[in-house]
Formats: structure tokens, sequence, C-alpha cells
RNA sequence: GACUCGGUAGCUCAGCUGGACAGAGCAGUGGCUUCCUAAGCCAUUGGUCGAAGGUUCGAAUCCUUUCCGGGUCGCCA
């Protein structure tokens, strides 16, 4: 509403003034951050300056063309300040209309609706076999997810891929480990755990013994052609992290449409090596096969001096399977900021290759998760388990509704939602870039900016709602948002839209976490302020129907985001 | 060294396609439970937006330089 009101005023006065005076324009409308300053505010020095006309006579152009606008029965107070044209709204006006949007479904379910026919892949979560879920794969599974939900909601086709790192030269490693000094018997009984352990011990060895390396790249250059021990082996490794994970993702609530990972990809890169022959990119450069890509980028290795290849082959031949068999308009990697050279070199291999799509080939980028402000290593054992963190987090939320409400039913189911919700919301409400260090304590905090305080949100209005039987009639009392705060409540669920377009268009699902935050926190505002079960019906109904819109946003906010909705805690 | 990302309150961060006196949460301080869950609310302390130049009517936001930190840089993924 708020949205269609600023968009509605942009194109009127571009349209009328640039008419005016055979200039182009581009008007910008501005919420001014103090309330006396009014609901939106054009900063005209702009205009002016684009019209080649002094700030006066373009402060009186702009006003009347507001008076003439369509939205003018809206608008309430149109005034000048300094070289701004400052404007506030009708808040009766602009409250009946929301609330009639709202029980239409529009501001919720609108977006529901399928808009688009596009398809987007999104390529996520990604775990290495034989090695723990991390915390930077978490990170991963929780924003790709989340973007996936996102998308959805704005009518996209979603194929959601988790492209496992099955393959490669580290099970060369970890294969010749587990044959020449791993313990057969502690492997199996816990394979992910031992098998780890053995690829630190692989590194630590392969440091004053170079010759392993060479062993190791010759096993997988094996298991690439097919040995059948190795390949059993190998197999066997993959059936196992497989169940680990498969603990995680039920934990979290996510699922894959696509388990497809490296592995999958190893009997369909040869085309793309032949592609690539054939249009005279593939050069020998000290016996490996190299793509040259200019000044700017180190070249793309594709084969390595044995033949076999590397993850940046794997991901070229991923990349145009998907491409022919999803024909996606856009395929998003949600992997680490260290990963973007990779992603820049196989946007430039495309390029390089006469294919246009490059562009619809996106790194979603987030950032690392650092220990004492360094990047965490399997390779050096450093390594934290997720289900460490999540266990921690249930165990932690548990003791909250012991102290404060031991006599709730249900409680480890709960528990675990709060505790799991917990930790996907400290992930998603910063910007995903960022990279931040790793404080278990952070993440499992059920104060503040938190996920918990805004499920608690949810749970006390919900509680409210609940307390006796109530069948929202349609009658309102209007005249109750008169008031600012009340006003304000209805601007932020007028918003709701835009935000998970901006969310969608930035792939940033922190755009919905900061928005979720602040409406809770407007009716945290709220409650502290108002009686809501008056004795007044009228004024209570009111009441309750801005509550119930309130709910549903934050609900469905918190799905878009992968959490979980509790109705008691 | 090259490229790249970041440096905003004690801590974690928002704001960054230039706009009006720089915002939250946590921590600190002081309040609020006869009444819908205090995982909450109210009030309050705290910042020369890393530094220096520049562009502009106007810069946390754009440009240049510089300092500090992270990441990446052919046979790992």
């Amino acid at each position: 509403m708020l949205e269609t009101i600023k968009k509605t005023l942009k194109q009127e006065l571009e349209a009328t003034l640039s008419n005016i005076y055979s200039l182009p324009l581009q008007v910008v409308i501005e919420e001014p951050k103090r309330r006396d300053q009014g609901d939106l505010s054009i900063p005209v020095f702009v205009i002016s300056k684009a019209l080649l006309i002094p700030l006066p006579d373009a402060l009186k152009q702009v006003i009347s063309a507001l008076e003439n606008s369509s939205v003018r029965p809206l608008l309430s107070k149109i005034f000048t300040l300094g070289g701004f044209v400052n404007l506030f709204l009708d808040k009766l006006a602009i409250a009946k209309e929301v609330i009639h949007q709202f029980k239409q479904g529009d501001s919720i379910y609108h977006a529901n609706r399928p808009l688009s026919d596009k398809v987007v892949c999104i390529d996520y979560s990604s775990p290495n076999i034989a090695k723990p879920f991390s915390i930077g794969h978490l990170r991963s599974t929780i924003i790709g997810h989340a973007l996936g939900n996102i998308f959805e909601k704005l009518g996209t086709k979603v194929v959601r891929i988790n492209h496992l790192g099955d393959f490669g030269t580290q099970f060369g490693k970890t294969i010749y480990a587990y044959l020449h000094f791993g313990d057969k018997e502690a492997v199996s009984k816990d394979p992910i755990n031992e098998l780890v352990k053995l690829y630190v011990e692989f590194n630590e060895r392969a440091k004053s013994d170079p010759s392993l390396d060479v062993e190791a790249r010759r096993i997988f250059k094996e298991l690439e052609l097919g040995n059948v021990e190795f390949l059993a082996l190998w197999q066997w490794m993959r059936d196992a992290s497989l169940r680990d994970y498969m603990e995680v993702y039920q934990l979290l609530d996510v699922s894959f449409d696509s388990y497809a990972g490296e592995a999958f990809y190893n009997d369909k890169m040869q085309p793309i090596i032949d592609d690539l022959t054939q249009k005279g990119l593939l050069l020998e450069d000290d016996g490996a096969m190299i793509v040259d890509l200019g000044e700017q980028m180190p070249p793309a290795l594709i084969q390595k001096t044995d033949g076999s290849t590397l993850y940046i082959t794997r991901d070229l031949a991923a990349l145009f399977y998907r491409k022919e068999n999803y024909h996606f308009d856009e395929c998003l990697y949600v992997v680490g900021n260290e990963q973007r050279l990779h992603f820049e070199q196989i946007k430039a291999v495309i390029e390089k290759m006469g294919y246009d799509f490059s562009p619809r080939v996106k790194h979603i980028n987030f950032g690392l998760v650092l220990q004492d402000g360094k990047k965490m290593s399997t390779r050096k054992g450093k390594i934290v388990k997720l289900l460490d963190v999540l266990t921690e987090a249930i165990r932690l939320s548990l003791s909250y509704i012991e102290e404060k409400n031991p006599d709730l039913e249900d409680k480890e189911r709960i528990a675990q939602k709060i505790g799991v919700s917990a930790v996907v919301f400290n992930d998603l409400k910063n910007y995903r870039a960022n990279d931040f260090e790793f404080d278990l304590e952070g993440m499992v905090k059920f104060e503040g900016q938190t996920g918990p305080y805004l499920q608690y949100t949810s749970v006390r209005i919900q509680s409210i709602l609940q307390a006796e039987d109530f069948e929202f009639n349609g009658v309102i009392d209007v005249s109750l948002f008169d008031d600012e705060l009340y006003f304000e409540m209805i601007k932020q669920i007028s918003i709701y839209q835009a935000i998970i377009q901006k969310a969608a268009e930035e792939y940033a699902p922190s755009v919905v976490a900061k928005y979720l935050l602040h409406l809770a926190s407007l009716f945290n505002t709220f409650y502290g302020r108002e009686k809501i079960m008056v004795e007044n019906v009228l004024e209570k109904n009111t009441k309750k129907h801005l509550l119930s819109m309130v709910r549903a946003i934050l609900n469905d906010g918190m799905k878009l985001l992968g959490m979980q909705i509790i109705e008691k805690m």
C-alpha cells in the first residue's frame, strides 16, 4: 500500500513535470527519519536542478502536481520544509484500505499466486562427504533454503540442488589413509568422525612426505576410471555421510529436489572438454590443460597432468547439465566468499566458449565463520560440528522452558523448535556476505534481536487471540488508527510484500529478518502500552484484528526464513 | 606483491543507487509484574561513521591516497 502510493507519486510527478519542461526527470520519494517531518518526502533540490528552474518554482510545481494527484485523497497534508516537499498520509483512509486488502488475503497471499514462469536453480548446502557437517555448510543450507522459500513466494519455480562434494582428490587421500593407517573397526563404528581424523592425519603426514599426495592423486584417478575396490569404498563413505546429514536436514526441516553431487557429473565432462578443445580454448601448460582467461584472472585449470579432472571441470559440467535439464533463468550458488574467484572463472570460461548465459549465473556469496579471527580449515582439523551447536541450542532452550514455564506440555519438541530457529535466525539476521566470529553464546541467545524473540511475540499474540472465542465481523473502529503507534503498525503491515520483493532482488534474507524484528518490536511496544481485552467490544475487536494481522505476517515471515512456528512456549 | 571484501557506540550489527539533528539489540544505569506469558516494556548513558584529501548546495554513503584486518591467487573443494 505504502509502496503503491510512493510508486504512483513518483510516476505522476515525473510525467507531469517532465512534460511541462520537456526534460527527463527522476523523482526520489523518501521516508523522513523524523516523525514530525511527515510520512513521505520529496527532495526538490534535485528536481530544480534537473529542470533548470529556480527552487521556489520547482517547489510550487511539485505541490501543484501533488494536489492533482490520483492518490490525493490518501494525503492529509502537503507542505514545504527547506528544499523538501513533505507530506502526511491520511491515517484513517490508509488504515481502512490496508485492512480491507488484508482481509482479501492480499498482503500475505497475493505474492503466493504464480506471478512468473521463471525457474531458478539454487545450489546450496553441498556438504563434503566423509567430513562432518560444518558451520560453513550450515550457512549455505540456511541461506539457500530461505532464498528458495522467498523465490517460491514470488511465484518462481525453484529447483533446490544439493551439490554434494562427493568426488575429487580428497577421496584419494581419505581412501589412502583408510587403507594404510586406518583403524577399520573404529571407522565402521563412527565413520564420519574417524574418516575426518584420517584425512587430517593424511595432510599432516603429507607435509613431510610429498609422495603421499602423488599416491592420493593416483587413487582418485583410478576411482574416476571406475576401480571397483575404490568405488565400493567411496560408495560406502557416501552412504554413511548422507545418513548423518539427513539428521541435520531433518532438524532444520530442509529438503532438496536433487542430490546430484560432483560424482554424478563424472561421465558428463567429456563433451565440455571436447567443446573447449574444438574452440581452441584448451591449452597445455606445464602438462596440465588450462583455459587462459587473460590478464585479469588466473587461468582455469581444467585437467591435471594425469588427465584427471578438477572441481571447476565438474562444476562446468553441472552448469551445462542444469541449463539443459532445468532451463533455468538464473542459477544461484550459495557458496562462501572464498570461492569468488572460482565462480568468476566459470563465468569467464562460458563466455569464452561463446555462450550468453553467464550473467544469469550468480555467486550468492556469504561470509566465513571465523575462529580466532581466522578461517576454519578441515584440513588442519579445525572444525566445529553443526550437530553439536544445534544440540547445545536445544539444551539451552529446554533449560529456559524449565525456568519460565515448567508446566508446558511437549517441552522437548518445543525446545527443539526454539533452539533450531534461534540458530537459523542468528545466521539470517545479518547481511549474508559479512564474516563472523564463531560464537556459540551468540548463536543461542534468546533475548533481544533473536529468533526466540520473534517466536515469543507470535506466541503472545496467539494466547491473547485464544483467550476467548473471537470471530471478526469486519466492523472496526478506524478512528483508533489516528494514533501514531497504530498507524506505524499499519504502515509496516502494508509493506510486507515489498520487503519480500526486496529480499529477492538482493538475494538477502536479512531484509526479511530485520523487518520482522521491527514489526515484533512494534507489537511489544503496543502490548506494553495498550490493554487489549477492554470492555468496549468495538475497540477490542479492532485491536484483536490488528494483532491477528501482525501475527499472520510474523508467522509467514518466519516460515520464509526457515524458522518454526510454535503455539506455546 | 596482485586482486578482492570489510573497518559506524564497550560488543554484535543496520543505514551505503548522496539528502534534513547517524539508528537498533546486547552490555551499563534507573524504573515497570493485583490486569492478555517479564524470552517483555519504559527511561537513560554512550559515536569527530579507521585517517587524510577531493567532488557537491549537501558525504557514513561517490572519487583518490593511506593505515588496519579477512579472503583468494594452476594440478584441494
